[in-house]
DNA sequence: GGATTAACTTGCGATATGGTACAAAAAGCA
DNA sequence: TGCTTTTTGTACCATATCGCAAGTTAATCC
């Protein structure tokens, strides 16, 4: 039930008034994440979240809303933090093997840690769940697929101007191989499928790609 | 809660003793497939199945088991299903591209049909479900992923003998390559892609697999 | 027609779940 | 020291869910 013994978080803070908070939201939103990642939102009990959280129920309805807001929210997390590390890649200049390279390793980190096993791409469990019933989730599904879209094909975008692939190479479609990619390994890690294997998808993706591995 | 008015279904039946059954085992089944794959494990009540196949729960019960029996028969025959149909697919010779691009069309009409949305595949809706902490599941799920890269690896494999690829062609890189993109059209179908879209994507992947359209 | 068999119908009970009301607690302010 | 403000902790409610028990109905067999 505890989660920090450490109230003040950040350096400055403009001294709120009442009693102070036994929990610190983002590290809390996180908990709540890898819950709904592993489990699904119908089978993750408010329970489960307030016991992976350290926040009673009362607390997490009043700091994130009900069931639905905090997957909501969980959700966006998701996709800031998987954005922050694109960003991150796409910073310098490289050859596009090894930015691809670094593109699938990353979801293979994010995919694959976990203390209680694989935990997926939240963008795909969520596509698969109930939860795309609900308009608004299924908005951010399609933006979060579109997103990695656009990411692949402004990859191959620039390697195709910096002469790296032939003038016949489209992009987009590249760019939709390169996100199937990511997609099988994502369903694959939540079968266990050992890393070793899942790497050995990306590297002949990349082959296919790029062409062949030099 | 009627099913069908019609209890002689097969012609031969070796006459049963008691009161007849008001259902169709093999079409309430299909039911409860349609339902769990559209809304998943948990968020499928035993009523919602109750009221989709037409039985009673105690009926359910004594035909099916529980509900994670059930679930598990659901799986069973949706596999059968895309069993028979790959079966078909492989029984006559043909082009290697023809046949992707059969393999690819029964998969579309399989995820895109459904009368409220697409249902998308139930082995991808499976993988990212709770249902993945269950041992059994996972491992049925596991098979059912190995079995769609083996029947790919088959089809590039006959297509390299045959003189339709290059020798430097790697089948099995290529069906996990085909299986990605089939794994890519079952998330996309989920989100309301339009099956336009997702009919370019497969396009496109043919063409990088198999070579440039002709 | 009566016995037997198998399925159907109704209804229940134990538990879990999402959500909330209300009072105690811990801080600042005067 | 009292007062206000914000959060926590406990308890609760209405509902939903799974699974099953007991009795009823409809068919065949003798």
């Amino acid at each position: 039930m505890v989660q920090k013994a450490k109230p003040p978080a950040a350096a400055a803070e403009p001294k709120r008034r009442g009693r102070p908070r036994a929990y610190e939201p983002d590290i809390a939103l996180g908990k709540a994440l890898d819950l709904f990642r592993r489990q699904g939102f119908a089978s993750t009990s408010l329970d489960d979240l307030s016991e992976a959280t350290g926040m009673n129920r009362p607390s997490l309805y009043s700091a994130f809303g009900d069931k639905r807001e905090l997957y909501i929210k969980s959700y966006q997390r998701y996709r800031e933090d998987a954005r922050a590390s694109m960003a991150e890649i796409f910073r310098q200049e490289m050859p596009v093997r090894q930015r691809l390279e670094r593109i699938f390793a990353s979801a293979l980190n994010i995919y694959l840690s976990g203390e209680t096993g694989p935990r997926g791409c939240f963008t795909v469990v969520t596509a698969a769940s109930e939860a795309v019933g609900d308009p608004e989730i299924r908005a951010m599904v399609l933006d979060g697929l579109t997103e990695l879209d656009k990411a692949f094909a402004n990859c191959f975008r620039r390697a195709k101007e910096k002469g790296e692939l032939p003038a016949s190479a489209d992009p987009s479609v590249l760019a939709q191989l390169a996100s199937a990619t990511v997609h099988t390994i994502a369903i694959r890690s939540r079968a266990r499928v050992p890393r070793k294997e899942l790497e050995a998808i990306v590297t002949g993706a990349i082959d296919v790609m790029v062409g062949g591995k030099r």
